[in-house]
RNA sequence: GGCGCGGUACCCAAGUGGUAAGGGAGAGGUCUGCAAAACCUUUAUGCGCCGGUUCGAUCCCGGCCCGCGCCUCCA
């Protein structure tokens, strides 16, 4: 099945094929390492995660690269506050984001670009860009890009910026552009600054440069598609595109994927707003990682997504019911044979949860068959009209859906674990919630232990200790839940 | 000012020219020692407002009101 992405470029709905019938070649804007990543960074890179997961599940396996961009003025101003080379300034943020993108349980790009590895690309590229009379470098040293050598400057973002006077907006330290919307491509040295000493000159590559260099690296001169958040478009990859068509005369990427911003409390996040959480903020009020990625991903990337912290609690529920119900059906017990109505539905459900993926990634409409499944599944389950050959079929709609959302498994105790370690290591205990840190005090085995004597008291119909114990547990978190089949508990 | 997006039940949210998916929350019920889980019932004659097109509009067109984003570092 083929996905329908829109594109910025084209303004529509375009089919996202590889060019070449093999892999699907993209490149995604990754993150600045200069700060923990928040809930908005994490946001567009759970999309990018539902597109690539997506594709594969729809047939098209793909070849996803990532930046960490890892030079850049934020960085080298505050690895000099900080006394330190840029690269140890940067190293813990690199670790702490992987460990992030982990904990939301994002796959791993097929190749991770850094800036500061690519330098020679970014120096080859612009002398490339010199030699079509694209690039100048002026009197400090720096390399700037010929705006007016590119007539199709604002395809992407539709600004036309032909009514742009020059000198209308100069900042003071680039009085040596030829024209003020000309941008950096090459930064010259500045003493005690971080630089390189190359063939165009001693210095740092501009902001946009290393996504040129570092797609064509391993992507090609033209490839499939590039993603990035809404912010990027302008002038980001309005940039890249301007000086990577320049160089090669090729169009760069043929579909552009752009995802909105995320608000909070109905605004858009910031740290001088008082509504700016980083995932490690969430895990630390208790949240689990796994309702995180459900919520950040339910509404389509499209959209602006608003952040609350009732939206999370009702993930975390959405959550819940989809392992409860996951949790039936492993445990097995039906009897053999098969019904034709859960077979159809089964059928049904798969085949429109498909196909709202493949609807320019719809995961909120995507979402609505599982749980429409799930219903009439525990319908059938508890009327005993649900068969073996039944719970397989749904089992494998349920498959389907993970694959994409990734959250029925129980995994959320490490990165909260984590999040914790890494509290404590930075002195931010203060931050933890008391009802997280009465949950660390129990250990399974604890638990199972009052599970254990809880069932023998019931068993003497001592239901008072009974209740006390479960009100013991539940005070920590741990909820039970009593059948015939014995005693489920699980964290809350 | 320029560009763009949205306004659907208590909350989140999908959607179609023919009469409103799904999730969460609330209420009542079945089940249970009590709970939990699960299931059933229940919460929009109406989809910001006003016109228009149409046999018929939440969905198409026009106007208006409100909210938000981008245009500057930003995912």
């Amino acid at each position: 099945m083929t996905l329908r992405l829109f594109n910025t470029l084209t303004g529509q709905l375009d089919p996202l094929t590889p060019a070449d019938g093999m892999a699907l070649r993209m490149y995604a804007c990754g993150p600045t390492v200069y700060d923990y990543g928040h809930i908005g960074n994490f946001r567009t890179f759970l999309q990018i995660d539902i597109l690539r997961r997506a594709l594969q599940l729809l047939g098209t396996p793909v070849r996803h690269v990532m930046n960490i961009t890892d030079v850049d003025d934020k960085i080298i101003r505050n690895a000099a506050q900080a006394g330190m080379p840029i690269g140890d300034y940067t190293q813990p943020y690199i670790d702490a984001f992987f460990e992030d993108f982990e904990s939301l349980r994002m796959e791993r790009p097929e190749q991770i670009a850094r800036a500061t590895e690519h330098i020679p690309q970014m120096v080859a590229l612009v002398e490339k860009l010199a030699a079509e009379g694209a690039a100048y470098k002026a009197e400090d040293g720096s390399w700037y890009f010929r705006l007016k050598s590119f007539p199709e400057y604002g395809k992407l973002s539709k600004k036309d910026l032909s009514g742009m006077e020059d000198g209308a907006r100069v900042d003071v330290d680039e009085y040596e552009k030829d024209s003020a919307r000309d941008f950096a491509l090459w930064k010259a040295a500045k003493p005690g600054e971080t630089s390189w000493e190359t063939a165009i000159g001693r210095g740092r590559p501009g902001w946009h440069i290393e996504c040129s260099a570092m797609a064509m690296e391993y992507l090609g001169e033209s490839f499939d598609l590039h993603a990035g958040g809404e912010d990027l478009m302008f002038p980001h990859h309005e940039n890249e595109i301007a000086q990577s068509e320049m160089a090669t005369h090729k169009q760069f990427a043929r579909h552009w994927m752009h995802v909105r911003f995320l608000l909070v409390d109905g605004r858009k996040m910031s740290k001088s707003e008082g509504n700016f959480y980083t995932l490690r903020d969430l895990l630390l009020k208790g949240y689990k990682a796994s309702a995180i990625r459900l919520a950040l991903v339910s509404v389509p990337y499209r959209h602006q997504f608003n952040f609350t912290f009732d939206g999370l609690a009702e993930a975390t529920s959405a959550v819940d019911r989809l392992r409860t119900f996951h949790e039936r059906l492993k445990a097995g017990g039906f009897a053999p044979g098969e019904s034709s109505q859960m077979q159809e539905a089964a059928r049904k459900a798969k085949a429109e949860y498909r196909e709202a993926l493949a609807d320019d990634l719809n995961t909120a409409e995507a979402r609505a068959p599982i749980f429409e499944l799930i219903r009439a599944a525990n319908t059938a389950i508890d009327q005993g009209e649900c068969f073996a050959a039944d719970s397989e079929a749904i089992l494998e709609v349920l498959k389907d859906f993970d694959a994409v959302f990734d959250v029925l498994e129980d995994r959320d105790a490490e990165p909260t674990r984590r999040a914790l370690a890494w509290a404590e290591k930075s002195g931010r205990m203060n931050e933890v919630t008391p009802e997280l840190i009465a949950a660390q005090s129990l250990t399974d085995e604890g638990i199972e232990m009052l599970v254990a004597e809880r069932s023998a008291a019931k068993k003497t119909r001592n239901f008072a200790r009974a209740d006390q114990i479960r009100n013991e547990l539940a005070e920590k978190g741990v909820i039970l839940e009593d059948s015939k089949d014995g005693v489920r508990w699980k964290r809350k």
